[in-house]
DNA sequence: TGTATACATGAATCTCAGC
DNA sequence: GGCTGAGATTCATGTATAC
């Protein structure tokens, strides 16, 4: 783990720390545009009554303020409003947000989101396959919470490591709901009295596919409602720099000693699958260059067409030339086409597709970085 | 069926027929306080920019019907605002209402129920079973839609037949996901062009589990964006009384040919609603998210082969990395293999097989919903 | 007639580096 | 910031066609 802060213009990140107090004032302490990646699962006991707090951090008196349902939903929106607005300078540009709720809540810290100028890139269900059920009988066992994953604005960078979620899905392109197990047995931390040392102690299960599915390792990742830290755990396993804050002291205390006791994993075991995307550029002319193709050689598809390679990397076909992508395109009528994959030569007999030779090209440039 | 018209007080309600224009117009015309459920599926104002292709270079018929576009949030939630208040006006004091939407409206739609005075019950997530990919590999498959369920007011008496929504489900408490087919096949409405009628006609057993759960025969049911009239059709066969309201001609037609030919107690339209629940399917991923093995954590195999988990799922060798099955494989030198039965690790000294693990997850699994 | 393969399509805010 | 061009990207299901 790297040292405690990060320089970043004149001020200084607080990195694998847990701060004390209200998570508004003490984002507003950090500097802006520091932070990868924000996980938040704010308060939601809005229809319980009582234990709000207005943005200033005054308590709200049921009586004294004649709470009524418009009120005390006028109160929730402007802290909601509060903190998404702090978050949101903290984040980088490219930067993004996880909220979890339930829909007590969620409805208007997604519609907060959208206001303040969030991209929401998914809505994300939390499927809990051991709910509590609903003892009553008067309304649908309650199975789900909902998360948000939102960018900091229209347009952005963010990160998503595709191939790793769908490594995780033994293949298949991950959904948008995911179920996993609430946290319970050894997980569920405890009280000196055997108590639940926190109410809604989210599963690590849960961080663990947030985290590796929208940071890199040694992102910066922040908690603004840390609680027994959960955030803040999973983040040290998958060697990613986190930052807590939290205003109950006993939370703090037990989400340290959880933390200490957690041990990053191998360096090896943090490489995730990567997309293509992230393999390095070969210009088809390199093939022709290097004589893995002559020019005046034909190639052709899986559909029969034919083209010729020309001394310059471009084909020529029948009424048509340009680079392996628009000639292929250009037969095929489609809006586009990868020439690598679309385009095969002749040899010994066999039909081989172009990609090989990048392939081959690309592992070359591996063994000279040796 | 009974007649057209039922009196309340002066003004008559038109059941089981299907309004022409502007919903929060039609809506203010009929007598308050006369409708016992209002289902809705507003439009969700996706706000697509250029086409989309699928990889095999087809392209996907998207939503851009006249009827979704809105020029900002705050047109959206002037619109929401009202329909929402005229809906709750018809609405009798133990009434509830259902709304459909996704991640770009619901949370809009949500927070402006709450704001309306409504009470939220539950929100119900329609899991598909056979969504649209994310096709650029971009973002999580968008496999979900979100439903609020709410009733008239705090403390209102509402529709909820526990039992029968139990029988539904196999004798389990019903929950609040429920997995569902997309509408497709022989359900989904062609136009005389062999086109889909309606962009996104909803399925049959939606509506079934809906109504069986919140209302009763010869209830009123009421539909401010009708569509193709899935809502009139359950209804219809299900013995309760409807009404309709929809804008486009089109749309009408199709619905009042449609519901016309419907039958009360449709054999297969129970047989659509107990649609077949999720195979327990085990991501080799997620005994790692679950802690179950640890990221970095070496397996062997009974030929004494090694090998090494990663934080995604994949396993790494020494020359080789990819899932449990490809890795095996390769290392045998085999064209397949079975990663759950060839791959072991170490507990107390034991040697045991991941498999075992999946069998525990899989117990869990089976324990909850059959 | 039965089986195997090919094709079509669904509420979608769906690329990105380099100039 | 805008433009150009390389090139990466899909799962489940129903229907049509081929053999």
């Amino acid at each position: 783990m790297r040292t405690m802060t990060k320089k970043k213009g004149a001020s200084a990140l607080p990195l694998n720390t847990i701060l004390a107090g209200d998570c508004i004032e003490a984002m507003n302490s950090l500097p802006e545009a520091s932070v990868d990646l924000i996980f938040a699962d704010p308060p939601y006991n809005l229809q319980l009554k009582g234990d709000l707090h207005r943005p200033d951090n005054s308590r709200v008196d049921a009586v004294d303020d004649h709470w009524d349902q418009f009120s005390s939903f006028a109160v929730y929106d402007a802290f909601t409003k509060a903190w998404l607005k702090a978050a949101r300078r903290l984040l980088k540009p490219d930067g993004a947000i996880w909220v979890i709720g339930s829909y007590h809540n969620i409805f208007r810290v997604g519609a907060t989101l959208q206001d303040e100028g969030y991209w929401i890139l998914n809505d994300v269900v939390w499927r809990k396959s051991n709910p509590m059920p609903n003892f009553r009988g008067k309304r649908f066992t309650n199975a789900h919470e909902t998360m948000i994953w939102a960018s900091k604005s229209e347009g952005a960078k963010y990160t998503f490591n595709y191939e790793a979620l769908k490594a995780l899905n033994e293949g298949i392109q991950m959904r948008s709901d995911w179920v996993l197990p609430i946290c319970n047995g050894g997980e569920r931390l405890k009280d000196s009295n055997g108590d639940k040392a926190h109410p809604t102690q989210k599963p690590e299960g849960l961080l663990h596919r947030i985290l590796v599915g929208s940071t890199n390792p040694g992102d910066v990742v922040l908690d603004p409602f840390f609680g027994t830290g959960t955030t803040g755990a999973v983040a040290k396993m998958l060697g990613r720099d986190w930052i807590g804050i939290e205003r109950e002291e006993a939370y703090r205390e037990v989400a340290a000693r959880r933390i200490a006791s957690v041990r990053k994993y191998d360096r090896e075991a943090l490489q995730v699958s990567t997309s293509k995307r992230a393999e390095p550029r070969v210009p088809f002319g390199q093939l022709v260059e290097r004589g893995m193709l002559r020019p005046g050689e034909t190639l052709t598809s899986p559909s029969g067409k034919i083209a010729k390679v020309r001394a310059d990397g471009t084909l020529i076909g029948d009424d048509v030339k340009g680079s392996i992508h628009q000639v292929g395109a250009h037969l095929e009528g489609a809006p586009s086409c990868n020439g690598w994959t679309y385009w095969h030569f002749r040899r010994e007999g066999k039909t081989v597709s172009i990609d090989v030779l990048r392939q081959q090209v690309r592992a070359e440039m591996v063994e000279r970085t040796h």
